[in-house]
DNA sequence: GATGAGAAAAACATCGATTTTTCAGGTTAT
DNA sequence: ATAACCTGAAAAATCGATGTTTTTCTCATC
């Protein structure tokens, strides 16, 4: 048994789990487009990864709604519209509605801390590579719900989150993104919640959502992004 | 448009998909325990099909919620417990209350057409094999909701039903279930749909699974199923 | 009688090769 | 000119074999 940790980010976990964390940032940033066609024998070279992880990595993917599978006929990734996002969006505000209530509802000095945190990680990153900060948003924005007693809940939100920041992506995500005032947002909704004022946060962070929804429908709209 | 029974599914379509479409059956119906350990080797034998077909069904069922995977450690089939099944029943009610309501709002004769159908075709199976009646039923209730132009909001509401069966065939499906005035019920919500009474249709609905919902949830709290 | 090391067995994960299916282009018949 | 029909190349799907990890079992030791 050698414990030789040579390459640590590459060779951890199994072939199947880092097929498809590198498939889904692949596909959330854009580095592989809506309704590409995504080839076995391709992918296999490129990620340096055998067949059969990979196609299990696609199979999981495709229930995250990221790629399709056409019998027969391979994997592509999932479509973008204005249809899709708004859709994406209306069972954001539904759904993270929903934990945030049951969250702060259950809250306690363990979850304050928690988010607390990062919020602060996530600031400090604020003007680091986008791919950290996105991870870190992501991780407040779960860190918010997370005390919900709810894991399928939960399961949904994280999988429409990431639905959502694909379009982010492809809009070009920072650029924009960091030019509204996000961090008196990510503040306000931070604030109601350590005060336990559930309709407050609510509100702040369904507007939150909304800001950013009715921005990215509006490049949707004017066919900047098809 | 014909109705087919399931049993011809056995050559048709990839062995991926068959593979998928028994896993699921099996885990649904309890053929498969909740919480058995699913040996690769043992499904290949039982299905007559490849390990690497397998493989990529108990991926798909991952998502899905009905089969958890330990890395490196295989596959076993969820578990359950009172907390799961209270957690599904709350999400079909959110979930399905918003998916019928956009569904009649976007109401056409077609749809009208269709519910009538899928409701006359269940009526007619109550007495049949209990597979073929639930297969109907969930015809039928998906149908309800089949007009909301919704893809992911509909996706997860068959998830969901689906999680909700499980827990029914696991308490003795048909025996119980359909002794309650289940018909009157189901004709109470197809009438109100009908007439396009948004919130009879809901109230209804929800009742119905809220019904169903206290009656498992004894058996669950008894401790009859664990 | 419990414990823990080490070996054997079982099961998982992965790869390479083979089979099956699809797709594109050109050909023939109407 | 168009539609139906081949045909070969490309890709997907699947199988069988192999390498690794986990689990089980044995047996000596405390």
């Amino acid at each position: 048994m050698n414990v030789i940790e040579i390459d640590t980010v590459s060779n951890e976990g199994s072939a199947t789990q880092r097929a498809y964390q590198l498939l889904r940032h692949m596909i959330v940033t854009g580095d592989l487009k809506p309704g590409e066609k995504l080839k076995i024998d391709g992918l296999r070279q490129r990620l340096d990864i055998g067949a059969s992880p990979i196609r299990e990595a696609l199979s999981l993917l495709t229930s995250d709604n990221l790629v399709e599978r056409i019998d027969q006929r391979g994997f592509r990734t999932a479509e973008i519209s204005s249809d899709n996002f708004e859709e994406i969006l209306m069972l954001r505000c539904t759904l993270e509605d929903l934990a945030l209530r049951e969250s702060i509802e259950k809250s306690d000095e363990a979850w304050e801390e928690k988010i607390v945190l990062s919020h602060h990680r996530m600031q400090r990153a604020k003007d680091s590579k986008s791919d950290t900060f996105e991870q870190l948003h992501k991780d407040f924005h779960m860190a918010l719900l997370a005390n919900a007693a709810s894991p399928i809940l939960l399961k949904f939100c994280s999988q429409l989150y990431d639905l959502n920041i694909r379009y982010r992506f492809l809009a070009g995500n920072a650029l924009n993104y960091q030019r509204r005032d996000v961090g008196d947002e990510h503040k306000g909704i931070l604030d109601a919640a350590i005060a336990r004022d559930v309709d407050t946060a609510s509100e702040r962070l369904l507007n939150h959502y909304k800001m950013t929804g009715a921005f990215l429908a509006g490049l949707l709209g004017s066919g900047s992004l098809t």
